[in-house]
DNA sequence: GCCGTTTTCGGCCCGACTGTTTTCAGTCG
């Protein structure tokens, strides 16, 4: 089992415990037991071979014992036990927003509803506003709260898609007889939500890939559809697809699994794929049917076919270009890793400069800051600058935009900062012109640098909030303000699209990772693929930019 | 359930909104 796994029973087992209305304190214990090994950098199972499982800090005598068995046969009797009290469907109930432990309890021991199709069910016939302390309005979202989910059912984001490939890719290559592999489709094209895993191979025989696929620990099913095809899921209901062609076919089949629909029917009509053998890389495909090379996540039919025709491709960002990070969290309010270590990381990854935002006063249950531990904090950060010269630690915030617009923190505490991100946290649901006012508001404070996760949509889980974004584009022009990129894979806000926009505007983007552990900081790849899909290069990104350049962008007025 | 002790049990992030009430419980960040 991964850590990942682990965490997710671990998780599980407090969710059920907060149904069951255990000790509060002891849920914790769970959800803080499954956060620390999700973290963990060391792989559970080597600690486990090692007995050093309960050297893990918030692992005790209980949960260690429960990891035990984890570790031997994949789940364990306590979790077991639970899920016979609290069955699954029950559980599913809790990702409907507005819905917590203590309202599907009240939906469970009055109605018996054990999955999410009965509870709909239910709510259609106004079941639900009889039960006790619940209503009308609660009846309503549930329904609503179901629908949304519907509609992403089976959609992945880039955080669980995107390494479950990699994990296939690379298990793909273990055959002697296949000589390449390369995700494809969407996934390739960097969607944040992906149906599905498509994978191409390049192999002599297809039987052997086959037999090897079909061995797979990570799958939950394999079947071979077509001597070419085969078809599966993954753990996390993903499911897969692979795709395998003999070598002369690669590369032009390459293009073929990778566009989207509208961008192949395009290049390749009236083109027999047949006569595209023997091509040795992407670009002599393209250059076949005419066309300049056009990266992947661009293949979309927004524009890149015309672009490629008239030569007009536009230069994207790569992840070398990157030269800090402008948006993480420390312990000093909700991050889990010293300032002197992200430095590290930071420095690992080949950055120039990192700068320290952590939550502000008012968001008390993230610890943060207020006036003097922000200047304590100043302090801390003068010193570690002192000791090296070659990298830099700006001093940041990510101060909450308050409900109508205020800023957290007066003007002159901003002003004693190099960098000020602006962020929502609060009145998710202000109309649309409220939203859009409050923002603005914060664009125009002359130490506003970077607005954090503009539309505050969380994938899967949330949508955004309505705002006017053109007059925010014009606004953030106007004012220098960026916008950022916010790399985790459950945000990638603003998306693509917006940042195309954007980038018409002439506003300039921060790609973030918004770190609250220093492993967080290479979730910038995510903020990088959304950026190319939105047409975005090096110029278009302040934090690609040198220390002087950016500075002289920090410090407008 | 875990931790850290003043070694054997008390303490363990909070504040505001929403929807239900008719004074507050549940959810969320």
């Amino acid at each position: 089992m991964t850590n990942r796994e682990v965490a997710q029973i671990l998780v599980r087992i407090a969710d059920i415990l907060g149904i069951k209305d255990e000790n509060p304190f002891r849920i914790r214990a769970y959800r803080n037991a499954a956060e620390v090994i999700y973290r963990l950098e060391e792989n559970i199972n080597d600690l486990h071979r090692l007995d050093r499982i309960g050297d893990i800090p918030g692992i005790g005598k209980a949960i260690k014992a429960s990891i035990k068995e984890m570790m031997d046969r994949g789940s364990c009797e306590y979790y077991d036990q639970l899920l016979n009290e609290v069955p699954e469907g029950v559980l599913q109930m809790l990702s409907i927003p507005g819905l917590g432990h203590k309202t599907v309890r009240v939906i469970y021991e009055n109605l018996g509803i054990k999955s999410l199709e009965e509870l709909l069910k239910a709510a259609r016939a106004n079941e639900i506003q009889k039960l006790p302390g619940l209503g009308a309005k609660t009846e309503n979202n549930i329904i609503k709260g179901i629908e949304m989910l519907a509609q992403n059912a089976g959609q992945a984001t880039l955080g669980i898609a995107s390494p479950a490939a990699e994990r296939l890719k690379n298990y793909l290559l273990e055959v002697d007889a296949v000589s390449a592999v390369s995700v494809v489709g969407s996934l390739r094209r960097g969607k944040p939500l992906v149906n599905d895993i498509d994978i191409l191979v390049e192999a002599r025989d297809f039987l052997a890939v086959y037999d090897h696929v079909n061995n797979y620990p990570g799958a939950i099913s394999v079947n071979r559809i077509q001597p070419d095809l085969i078809s599966g899921q993954l753990t996390y209901q993903i499911d897969f697809e692979i795709i395998m062609v003999e070598p002369e076919d690669f590369y032009p089949y390459l293009v073929w699994t990778t566009g989207g629909k509208e961008h192949r029917e395009i290049i390749f009509e009236n083109i027999d794929i047949k006569n595209l053998r023997g091509m040795n890389n992407e670009e002599q495909v393209y250059e076949k049917l005419g066309y300049q090379y056009i990266p992947p996540e661009l293949r979309e039919n927004t524009g890149e076919i015309e672009a490629s025709r008239t030569g007009e491709m536009p230069f994207l960002i790569e992840k070398r270009h990157i030269k800090g990070d402008l948006h993480m969290h420390s312990p000093w309010s909700d991050g889990g890793t010293e300032i002197e270590e992200l430095r590290e990381a930071a420095r690992e990854m080949k950055y120039d400069y990192i700068a320290i935002t952590d939550h502000s006063k008012s968001l008390t249950i993230s610890g943060g800051l207020n006036e003097e531990r922000l200047s304590a904090q100043g302090l801390v950060i003068d010193a570690l600058n002192r000791q090296c010269q070659d990298f830099t630690i700006f001093k940041g915030i990510e101060v909450d935009i308050l409900k109508e617009g205020q800023l957290d923190f007066a003007d002159e505490v901003l002003a004693s900062l190099d960098i000020v991100v602006a962020s929502i946290h609060s009145y998710f649901n202000l109309d649309r012109e409220e939203q859009t006012e409050r923002i603005l508001r914060a664009i125009r404070n002359k130490y506003v640098n970077i607005i954090g996760h503009l539309t505050g949509r969380l994938l899967n889980r949330r949508p955004g909030y309505e705002v006017d974004i053109d007059r925010i584009l014009m606004a953030a022009h106007k004012h220098q303000v960026a916008l950022e990129i916010n790399s985790h894979p459950d945000r990638l806000d603003i998306d693509a699209e917006l940042a195309r926009r954007a980038r018409e505007y002439g506003v300039k983007i921060a790609i973030n990772s918004d770190a609250h552990h220093k492993q967080d900081l290479e979730l910038i790849k995510y903020g990088i693929i959304n950026g190319r899909r939105g047409w975005l290069g090096p110029d278009d990104i302040i934090n690609t930019w040198d220390k002087d350049r950016l500075l002289q962008f920090l410090n407008k007025k």
